[in-house]
DNA sequence: GTGTTACAAAAGATGCTACCTATCTGATCC
DNA sequence: GGATCAGATAGGTAGCATCTTTTGTAACAC
């Protein structure tokens, strides 16, 4: 008898090797869209029969949501959709879940915020502990968002000012803001993408940029500093913050 | 056979309920210390016989650590140990871990410097989004603030200078800001524990303190963010970032 | 009759063993 | 040097035992 029904897991896992991804993903959307609210309870038994998916495999997966603080588990009760004020709001995944979501716009403006805070700070940082090569990168990359820009070519323009915010993150010398890229790499894109907020790079912009370049490149720290600051007051002002 | 060697299980259980915990700390740290060095492979096994674990539980534990990008693990090769440029260093599990390692005194860098960027934005968002009891709350704090430091009691003075800025970084509006919190206390506390970073609270920074919460009880978003600034200026110059 | 405590039962996570499968890697063979 | 094959290892499945917490109920006191 102990061995008389292991066939029948053969079948279920033609599903390829993603699975654990996919039904994490989609608890996740579930959770950030506020489908399933907090203080929901739900069960291993309910998740296993809900995707078709072992015990083992239902576990995981909640392991995962529980240590982003997402849920939290306790015996005899079940598995409780926490709080958002609970939630580790800067795990790249929960980021992705809650930008797929209705409230995406609340997301957008957080990460606004932050890149508000962060990037100035960032450039200051930059301009002290880059390497040359990085500096000098970003100096190219000043030259090429003018000429896209100029060009009017947007889809290399964002691609230029992707690099260039994600390479003065990377070469602040702050792990911290570092893994901050992705997200900012988010907000660029889906700005262009999805007209969210409009953008024709300005020619304040793009001096700006090319400012942030000089004074890195030239290790001008306070200057770096506020003409980053600059950039993104534009940003702020189209976003209707102030 | 299959069932012969069920009693074993009991035995290992009388651990209670934070077995997990335990474990996924003790390689979280391994891992945070440099102990166990990026490229580094384990396989499950492995850790099943280190720590005496099954199966089961070496697999959640891994897939917790993978979650957080600080291994990745593929059939056949097994759970190899991320570079740091991958790890999600915002995961409060990591800058834990991170803390309690040699390499602490990164991490409060890191962590002091994202405060100098984050606060004077939170200030300004609570100046334009804090509730009328948080902006009295706030305001009460800065005065115990002024009370214990002119008293010289540290431990007091403590506890308001958390509670200050814990409630600025949640009254701001901004869920990602307000995560930070249990950080910037971590960083408070270390502050004066360990004496990294001696602290005598100064007449500047007092009164700093009354104008940030001034200027949120009235409003004043520009003073809020500059006042932070220049509490956060005093600790960039103490920890010679600048 | 009502409220309170004590105990029993059940629900559900926590942990274990055992198995099979898919896939990658490295060695072997031509 | 390229194809083939064997083995190692995560990914996935099943089922069982245990422990904790809740809840329901019974007994008892007031």
């Amino acid at each position: 008898m102990s061995t008389a029904t292991q066939g029948s897991g053969a079948m279920a896992n033609a599903a390829g090797p993603a699975l654990h991804q996919k039904v994490l993903d989609s608890l996740g959307e579930a959770i950030a869209s506020g489908e399933l609210a907090p203080g929901r309870r739900l069960t291993l038994d309910e998740i296993q029969q809900k995707y078709g998916i072992s015990r083992t495999l239902a576990r995981d997966i909640m392991q995962v949501l529980e240590s982003m603080n997402v849920v939290y588990s306790r015996r005899r009760v079940g598995i409780v959709v926490q709080e958002p004020a609970h939630w580790n709001v800067f795990d790249p995944k929960l980021v992705r879940w809650r930008l797929a979501s209705e409230r995406r716009a609340e997301q957008y403006s957080s990460l606004t915020e932050l890149r508000i805070a962060v990037e100035p700070i960032a450039a200051a940082g930059a301009a002290r502990r880059a390497s040359s090569a990085e500096r000098s990168r970003l100096a190219g990359l000043a030259a090429e968002l003018r000429q896209y820009g100029e060009a009017g070519d947007l889809e290399l323009f964002l691609a230029a000012d992707i690099a260039f915010h994600r390479l003065l993150l990377n070469s602040c010398g702050n792990e911290m803001f570092s893994a901050l890229d992705s997200m900012v790499e988010e907000v660029l894109t889906s700005r262009t993408r999805q007209g969210l907020m409009p953008f024709h790079p300005s020619p304040e912009a793009l001096r700006a940029h090319e400012e942030v370049a000089a004074a890195v490149a030239s290790g001008d720290a306070r200057t770096a500093e506020t003409s980053m600051h600059r950039i993104l007051n534009e940003v702020r002002n189209a976003m209707g913050l102030e």
